[in-house]
DNA sequence: ATGTCC
């Protein structure tokens, strides 16, 4: 795709869409890739981040990072940071997986240790937490009690016995977002979700057994300090966020705000899907408190799967899970909307920033980051395709030209259906055994459309991210067992 | 992503 002329090159990994681009852009698009990345990137992605640039209350700059490609209204990838007086909220530019994210837990395992009973552990852990499109959970609640959890997070969980205190401290929010108010969730939300607690979903949703190889270590010293102690130590990193709920609540309120964005508040977009509404407004208040309960859900579903993860290694290994260091490395969201303090021309600002398809990465020092991590930076978990690793990086000072913030996968650079002409799942499955990775998945077509030929190279994605200075690598992970939703 | 269209 060649360039647009207008587009200028900032540095080797950022480009900018100035306001002279489209009518009505408040601020400039800037899109973060090495060359190759922005010319291989969808052309939607520049319609779409400039229709993201005249939003009300923008702030700096509309964003799309390293793996952006074209989404609902906002790209996946997008970063937009709205004034908290003057500015919207919009559920596009949040995604309709609220709180989709990764959660990574370290083991004191070898990969010699654990590949003689691989099979066992992915056919046990694929028994245990359910995948695929409807699935449900183990964990029988009433409704009353899953209102309860949204408002509570991963706190309910480890306040039930699934789960250790110290999980709540190495996840983003502590587990559970402050001002989640199940008042403002639908029925329809409630019913979709509250049989869904402990499961993995479908679509790029996975669970990895992977091992980090000492040659895959970029900084030892931080490695360290994040857990990575053994060669071939064996790690298991997942991918899932609020299902169905987080969904329903999304659908929920984009309904509510097409109709009250032009008549009540005058607000036009370029395209239906960034429906908005001022983030002062009774409307936007109800969607940004009913939206912090899909982030409290899915934080909950994700401490529930390590449950399971862990008695399921238990089971294998015939130890505690203490006695195999089943320690959480971090859990980190990328599809939220939360309000931060940004430095803006010097000046502290609140400013509510979107993240869709954008992980966050704060750097040293900055409030919010776990105290073990705090000189160093939070860590950031970026899962690629299920056939090429998934990285480890931190946060650095450098974030703060993202509203720190960094890529969150591969992108896809292939359709769904495209991937599923080019593949058969039965094939990738053997082929995959074959270059020793072991995949159960819920749907032959399924895995077919996550084939690793189908992602952009998370290395491109990951270099780009860190030669513009918005995150560091620190570890690669390969993968040895995959559970495919 | 998603009871992949109420």
């Amino acid at each position: 795709m060649p360039l647009p002329n207008i587009i200028e090159r900032i540095s080797d990994t950022v480009w900018e869409l100035p306001v002279s681009y489209k009518p009505g852009m408040r601020v400039p698009a800037r899109i973060y890739g090495t060359e190759k990345l922005i010319q291989a990137m969808d052309e939607a992605v520049y319609d779409q981040i400039t229709n993201v640039a005249t939003l009300p209350g923008i702030t700096k700059y509309a964003l799309c990072m390293p793996d952006g490609h074209s989404g609902y209204g906002f790209p996946i990838g997008g970063v937009a940071a709205m004034d908290t007086e003057e500015g919207i909220i919009s559920p596009g530019g949040i995604g309709f997986d609220i709180n989709c994210g990764m959660r990574l837990v370290m083991t004191n395992l070898t990969y010699n240790e654990v590949k003689p009973h691989l099979k066992e552990l992915v056919d046990k852990l694929y028994k245990k937490i359910p995948a695929g499109v409807g699935s449900t959970g183990f964990l029988k609640v009433s409704r009353d009690e899953f209102r309860q959890i949204v408002e509570q997070g991963a706190h309910w969980c480890v306040k039930h016995g699934y789960g250790w205190e110290e999980d709540l401290e190495m996840t983003e929010e502590s587990g559970c977002i402050e001002g989640a108010d199940s008042k403002k969730i639908s029925e329809k939300a409630i019913d979709r979700g509250y049989n869904q607690i402990g499961t993995l979903g479908s679509g790029n949703h996975y669970l990895e057994i992977q091992v980090a190889r000492r040659e895959y270590i970029m900084d030892e010293k931080l490695a360290r300090v994040f857990g990575i102690t053994v060669p071939d130590q064996i790690a298991v990193m997942f991918h899932t966020g609020s299902r169905g709920f987080g969904h329903q609540v999304a659908t929920d309120y984009l309904q509510v705000f097409l109709k009250v964005m032009q008549s009540k508040y005058g607000i036009s977009v370029l395209d239906r899907e960034l429906a908005s509404a001022p983030f002062n407004s009774p409307e936007g208040k109800d969607y940004y408190a009913a939206m912090k309960c899909g982030i409290n859900m899915s934080f909950a579903n994700r401490q529930l799967i390590l449950h399971r993860i862990r008695e399921v290694f238990s089971d294998v290994f015939g130890r505690s899970p203490q006695d195999m260091g089943m320690y959480m490395v971090y859990d980190v969201a990328h599809n939220t909307a939360k309000v931060e303090n940004h430095s803006i021309n010097g000046q502290t600002k609140k400013l509510l920033v979107h993240r869709k398809g954008a992980t966050r990465a704060f750097g040293p020092g900055m409030e919010g980051v776990p105290k073990r991590y705090k000189e160093i930076g939070q860590p950031v978990i970026i899962g690629g395709s299920m056939e090429t690793g998934s990285y480890l990086l931190v946060g650095t000072s450098g974030g703060s030209q993202t509203f720190f913030s960094t890529a969150h996968g591969s992108g896809r650079t292939m359709s769904r259906s495209k991937a599923k002409k080019t593949w058969r799942g039965e094939t990738l499955q053997h082929e995959m055994e074959a270059r020793g990775i072991y995949v159960r998945s819920a749907s032959w077509s399924g895995l077919a459309e996550e084939a690793g030929g189908a992602y952009k190279d998370i290395n491109d994605v990951i270099e780009a991210a860190e030669l513009s200075g918005i995150s560091k690598r620190v570890a690669l992970f390969i993968p040895i067992g995959n559970v495919k939703g």
